[in-house]
DNA sequence: ACCCACATGTAATGTGTTACATGATTTT
DNA sequence: AAAATCATGTAACACATTACATGTGGGT
């Protein structure tokens, strides 16, 4: 029930639509939460039945209807009581690492060049959080409670990227030196080990 | 199919059985993949029908037979040829996140509190890490470019627990600093905005 | 007596991804 | 003329989680 109360979390600060939400879990919030149109539509069907949020449909010229969705104030509490419940860490699965982990069988240009197109990745994001800090959360200390939260987890992601760009600039001046310094460039005959 | 593949990195290291592999995405490989052993016995069935590994069955004394699982050659063309393909950085979804993002809902202390919780879980992750760096990644730029593989991603775990836990006490120090300035501890009404 | 380690699986349920579907308006 | 934006959904499939199932041997 995650996506739930992360769309719950979005709706708790403005009441919008389905369409609006995909557009935040594509942008500002992606740094924490992804997801895709169908699946907010789904779950957004689901809170309504369930009591969590009411929809109100709202008439446009030369668009589509819109069904603007507000919590309503059994959602509030009942997200309230989610969030002063213990969470456990992320699971990560990082196909990255997975290919880090065995890159002894392909030569070490294949894995260096990957891991500088994840740097560049890594920094263009990057670049975007930092927009996002000089232009939303200057003053923080004096802004609202509202705000002050929502800036801890930008300064989250900031972290994150930085601390991704690092190990890829690591990796990649370890890679460079095993390179030069051992004359092999990987393939190697599996070891036949017994089980 | 990334767990499959996941499994195969295992298996090409050493022929091994679902059992062995459940107890390492359980530990060594936990911080870049994790898998339950249900989860694993299915995909290792489906990847010896596609002909990428072989089993062996095993017959031992006062304890259940064992089928250890290895790499055909086949399956290595495989595994190599993922290896070299472009990935996408990995899905971030942080429950953490979400909850803080709307922590203004609920009081100040039970944010800290829960922060304090993870910074210990992430401190004692690191001390793990750092152990199997001393114990098994001594002098590691003599090693084989296998054990070199292994200790990029290592190093990946460690950085990460770093940060996150540098994360956790910025946002502790943040959000005292906001309780000792500011007089409310939270609540609000709902802002009354339109769609 | 009870629980943990060993060792493998099935079944049901829940969540996420990809593809398909529609249709007007605005921008390139 | 083609593509992107606005706006909502259904359906099929893939993947992950939780619960259930079985049976021996060793430690507390």
């Amino acid at each position: 029930m995650a996506l739930a109360h992360a769309i719950m979390s979005l709706l708790v600060d403005s009441p919008q639509s389905g369409y609006d939400l995909t557009k935040k879990f594509d942008g500002s919030v992606g740094y924490f939460w992804k997801a895709t149109h169908q699946q907010i539509y789904k779950d957004l069907a689901k809170l309504e039945t369930q009591g969590w949020i009411d929809a109100e449909v709202i008439a446009q010229e030369g668009r589509p209807d819109k069904k603007c969705y507000s919590v309503t104030q059994l959602g509030r509490q009942q997200l309230i009581d989610w969030i002063a419940q213990p969470t456990e860490p992320m699971v990560i699965r990082e196909e990255l690492l997975v290919k880090t982990s065995v890159s002894y069988l392909v030569p070490i240009p294949v894995t260096v060049a990957e891991l500088k197109r994840h740097h560049q990745l890594h920094t263009a994001r990057l670049a975007l959080y930092h927009d996002m800090e000089q232009q939303y959360f200057q003053n923080i200390r004096e802004r609202s409670p509202e705000w002050q939260s929502r800036y801890l987890t930008l300064r989250r992601g900031i972290r994150y990227e930085q601390d991704y760009i690092g190990w890829c600039d690591e990796a990649i001046q370890f890679l460079t030196e095993c390179a030069s310094s051992s004359a092999s460039p990987a393939p190697g005959q599996p070891p036949a080990h017994q089980c």
